[in-house]
DNA sequence: GTGAAAGCGCTAACAT
DNA sequence: ATGTTAGCGCTTTCAC
């Protein structure tokens, strides 16, 4: 015996109108006489009518549910997190809800919630891919899709992405300046664009002189065992450049427990909180997810508006922070 | 020209059925015959068809969207995002997705956004208050609402919250027994309960010998300028509590400012990222995030299959991290 | 300016 | 075991 959320129906009822004329107040439309609008917005507030959105959305001609999917990595790591938040505030001034996933980089997840979110009409995606093909992706034909911090395998679309290569190169130059010769790179699953163009650029700086490399490292622990390997090895590289937020986290924990921290120079790709804190505060690569997810949202919404041109590549630039780690 | 998605009757024409029996096969009915299963897969497989969870759950008996709300105060902020995956992770295994929202302390958007997601029929929202009266939410009767680390004003419902009165207390205690008599209170506005909460923790600890209490601080930056007036004025406290990790972030900026890091006590309530890492490391009093998302989401999860108990109030247990700060 | 009828894609209830 | 009819709450179309 719950009480019934009141319907146009009932509203029309209250206000001794037909169903008709409640859709045309409750919608905005002009057309409906003074006396009779103010009637129906009486019986509107009495009843606490509220719109059913998604009967609505069935019958209307742009069949839009004012909500977008968003499929990142993990959504409560800080970059996710910052990149969700700025996607947030594109969507909050168009009126549009966000709904959300995290990946863990599993290309099964990927695959489900890009349906289960196309099951719900959501108007477009923001995805940031795993790496496995995405042809599963053009089944959903009515939902477009834009990537946002790796670009896409097996599709295509418009694609945010940080500038990877210049970044890491100009971090791996940065160290060269400083008279390191024997710069280590650290970095994320290879399957990853990010992972390949961050090293691309670490090979560009330093030609055949580049040192010591380890892939496919993706979480802190992984990244402090690698470092404590590289240094205990036979020739221990003088300066590492960290591809990944994590990893740098795993190379401060590495040097702390060598007590190398200000003796080995480290540049870390990508920024976290309290980096400037640390003892010696972490020279970064950033990047500025918060941009990043604006102009996903931006790309996509264009897309919903019916934009059709090519896919588009937004480069968002980065900005080496010099704090103190990178030039011991 | 946008090829059209296939709807049941277009798969139903395909496999040469009637229209309620591709409905059974999709939804996993048992009572079809395997030949003509068999025809409506393959039908269903070369349109590519994906059923309408809209116009389901119009027609649908238990009218569920499986699509909760959360609104957080802001989705990038450390402790919302943990809490935020926690929700996922729980939402996951059940076939839910989450909408979310992030309120920035404004009671406005808490009230537009719940209607939103009513709009949306979503089945139902779990919400970290703003502070305000939250009567409005009485509108949705559909929609189940749990509560998360605040207390709800003007309604109730089940409330997840971490031990905050014992926590801060045994912070506070932790202080005086390493010597500390005049120990500063730095707190979060006072609207909320968990400010409210963590100060009477902090009194209930001191008695008549509280030392200076600063309230309504909510950035780092409002709380390394307070710090800096408390040890800069008459009777500068030997140690603080921060009751916020945004105001012990702001606190170990200004001890840094004056050098004082390691002359005065502190203790934050809420851990963070990195905090192990400082100098000196921070002692905080840890919530438990992961497991306050995790226990909100069952009981709205529990809410929605229809328990009707009356409103359970949930304590997650915080626990004392003692890393060097408070330890001086 | 207002309303009646049709129907969005689907499932419930009731045949057969 | 399969199909038929009605209708969820709403907007469209078209008549008045």
């Amino acid at each position: 015996m719950t009480p019934q959320r009141p319907t146009m129906n009932d509203v029309a009822r209250s206000a001794g109108v037909s169903l008709k004329t409640v859709s045309r107040v409750v919608n905005g439309e002009t057309t409906v006489a003074p006396d009779l609008a103010a009637r129906v917005q009486a019986a509107v507030a009495s009843l606490g009518y509220r719109q059913h959105l998604g009967a609505s959305m069935l019958r209307r001609n742009d069949r839009r549910t004012r909500t977008i999917g968003m499929l990142l990595e993990d959504v409560s790591n800080p970059f996710s997190a910052a990149v969700h938040r700025a996607i947030e505030n594109e969507a909050r001034g168009r009126g549009v809800q966000v709904l959300t996933g995290s990946l863990d980089e599993d290309p099964q997840r990927e695959r489900d919630l890009a349906a289960a979110f196309a099951e719900r009409q959501t108007d477009g995606l923001i995805l940031a891919p795993t790496g496995a093909d995405l042809g599963h992706l053009a089944a959903h034909t009515a939902m477009p899709v834009v990537f946002v911090d790796r670009t896409p395998t097996g599709t295509t679309g418009d694609t945010v992405i940080s500038t990877n290569v210049s970044g890491a190169a100009g971090a791996v130059r940065h160290l060269v300046a400083r008279g390191h010769r024997r710069i280590a790179f650290l970095g994320d699953h290879r399957r990853l664009s990010t992972a390949r163009d961050r090293h691309l650029g670490y090979e560009r700086a330093l030609g055949r002189r580049a040192g010591p490399v380890v892939h496919d490292l993706h979480d802190p622990l992984a990244a402090e065992r690698a470092t404590i390997a590289l240094l205990r090895g036979p020739e221990p590289p003088t300066a590492i450049f960290a591809a990944q937020n994590t990893i740098t986290i795993g190379v401060v924990r590495a040097l702390r427990r060598l007590g190398r921290a200000h003796s080995v120079a480290l540049v870390g790709f990508d920024d976290f909180p309290l980096a400037d804190l640390l003892d010696p505060p972490v020279t970064v690569v950033a990047q500025d997810p918060a941009r990043m997810g604006g102009a996903a949202a931006e790309a996509l919404f264009e897309r919903i508006a019916g934009y059709d041109g090519p896919p588009r590549e937004i480069r968002i630039p980065t900005t080496l922070i010099p704090r103190g780690s990178g030039e011991l």
